[in-house]
DNA sequence: AGAGGTTACGGGCAGCGTAAGGATC
DNA sequence: GATCCTTACGCTGCCCGTAACCTCT
């Protein structure tokens, strides 16, 4: 009689085509996995995959099988997600993070992860969105917070924030006087994301159909680093800027201009939609909820003053 | 994350609001089961059972469960009798029988059953039919041929073969001269199934519709005793004939009236539709195949003479 | 006192990970 | 040779069964 463990085994060897794939996303050793595959076949009497050099493919049994092994997983989600409770859930889920949710509300997002679900592990991987976005629809994490929506049957969006990008520069630069103009400020190198991503792609066109001479973009993949280099003067950066109120409040940086033509950063929480997903949705709403929270403390109802509530809070 | 072994036990301490029962039913010891259920409990993070002095109940969330609980046996049965090769199918069945078909085609069905599900063991168990029903409605037997149909809303019946009961006797016993009637017959012992039996019942009550004078009526739980003692001239016996070929045959013992208002003997399958019953769907089956076999061989094809036809096979 | 459930403890065995062995490109 | 799956082996740890304990009728 299969137990839960094999047939999850099987699963994953069928949906990956790969038995050492299924045995990363398992979280153990590839051979666990050949001799959980080799018993389940032996258990039911039936070849249920052809080992190809390459891929393993279902045989006319496994196919059969995996349709039983879907439902399984599937009844075993919805069973823990109603009968369960949220504390009890446990088990490694493994976030990917783009890194500015790494400057705005991750660590609270942590904290109430832990809080809610004190079993659940969370492994976190911070990288750019595309990154994410590769590795996501590989199922080599569960879950993402990235630039979104992800355009994949096997992945559900859910809106989590938006940022306005500004350009923002060190005081100590000098950008001449009277108005600050995107001419103008083509004349010193500009700092963003990495080329791969949407903001510096949008960038990119925005100063091209401006018809300006392209000027240099540095792109780097650690935000960190884009604020260090907009600190020492390095150039103009463009970020949203959430990331940076300290250096704002402190002076440090200042907003150069704010009315950019750049669409602002959606971020968006992704999660491969597989069968056995019980609590990473419970996790995903959990994102929306604290983004939700994060968002009412930055823009405070009208009525009160921005830093008076800061201060309340 | 629970495995299908605690859901399985789970399921059957609810059913049976016992701990020890459950035990018993999944052949396992009672420590076991307790220690399932709080490990289940445990895992989810809810208590799932109230344990009372006599009898367990479940908590609300308990009652959840137990529907998902269900949901999984029968999904596991499904797969099983769809995706697994039949002859690997192993576990143990609790099979009760009718003595009347231990004296026909339960060796050929047992010859059978170890033949297509060589890892499934049986457990037999003889005894009346009443007796069976209890059992197997209290799921200590899953599976049953006996004098049916049983109504319960939890068990299935399939008609397996019918038998005509005779009265029979040994030559050495005189019933005088002429035709054998009613009342020449009940001047001597009858001898038949017990008194909880529906044969019994049933003779009783012809008897007395036809208004003669209650005759001693033997009854005995072993066919074969009850063949014994008509051998040694006790009495006359109600039993169908066809337990007693070989001594008709020899003559030892002889038909004395075969027109008998009583109905005839009809055996039915019986199997407790519980949600994990795989394989007994397929033993019942199989069941209703060899009395198929059994009745084809005893009534022969017209064409045929039943000695030559016996002969040839 | 007896039935039923829990807890404690020792032993067996299943299943894991490491490591070596094919097979296929 | 590289990659992937299989097989072998030693070991840990889980789970079972025995037995003693607890509780309630």
């Amino acid at each position: 009689m299969p137990d839960l463990r094999s047939l999850e085994t099987f699963f994953w060897v069928a949906q990956l085509g790969s038995f050492r794939g299924a045995s990363e996303r398992l979280h153990t050793t590839q051979p666990a996995v050949s001799v959980r595959i080799a018993a389940l076949e032996k258990e039911l009497g039936v070849r249920l995959l052809e080992r190809g050099p390459r891929v393993a493919t279902l045989t006319a049994k496994g196919r059969l099988l995996l349709d039983y092994a879907e439902r399984f997983l599937r009844l075993r989600a919805e069973m823990m997600s109603v009968v369960a409770e949220p504390g009890a859930m446990s088990g490694v889920v493994r976030l990917g993070v783009a890194e500015t949710i790494v400057h705005t509300w991750l660590s609270r997002y942590i904290e109430r992860v832990h809080a809610i679900f004190p079993k659940i592990t969370l492994d976190i991987e911070v990288d750019v969105s595309p990154n994410l976005r590769n590795v996501l629809v590989e199922h080599q994490i569960d879950l993402a917070f990235l630039l979104g929506p992800i355009s994949d049957p096997n992945i559900s969006n859910h809106d989590l924030c938006r940022y306005p990008l500004a350009f923002v520069a060190s005081p100590k630069l000098d950008l001449g006087r009277g108005p600050v103009t995107l001419e103008r400020l083509t004349a010193v190198p500009i700092i963003t994301y990495p080329k791969t991503t949407r903001p510096y792609i949008a960038l990119r066109e925005l100063l091209g159909t401006a018809g300006l001479p392209t000027p240099r973009i540095y792109g780097s993949s650690s935000l960190s680093t884009i604020v260090r280099m907009t600190l020492d003067g390095i150039g103009i950066s463009v970020i949203p800027p959430v990331v940076i109120a300290a250096e704002l409040a402190r002076g440090d940086l200042r907003i150069v201009k704010p009315e950019l033509q750049l669409a602002d950063l959606a971020f968006t929480c992704c999660l491969a939609t597989t069968p056995d997903s019980s609590p990473l949705s419970a996790l995903a709403k959990l994102a929306c909820d604290v983004a939700e929270e994060d968002r009412l403390e930055r823009e405070p109802i009208p009525l009160f003053d921005k830093r008076a509530r800061s201060k309340a809070i």
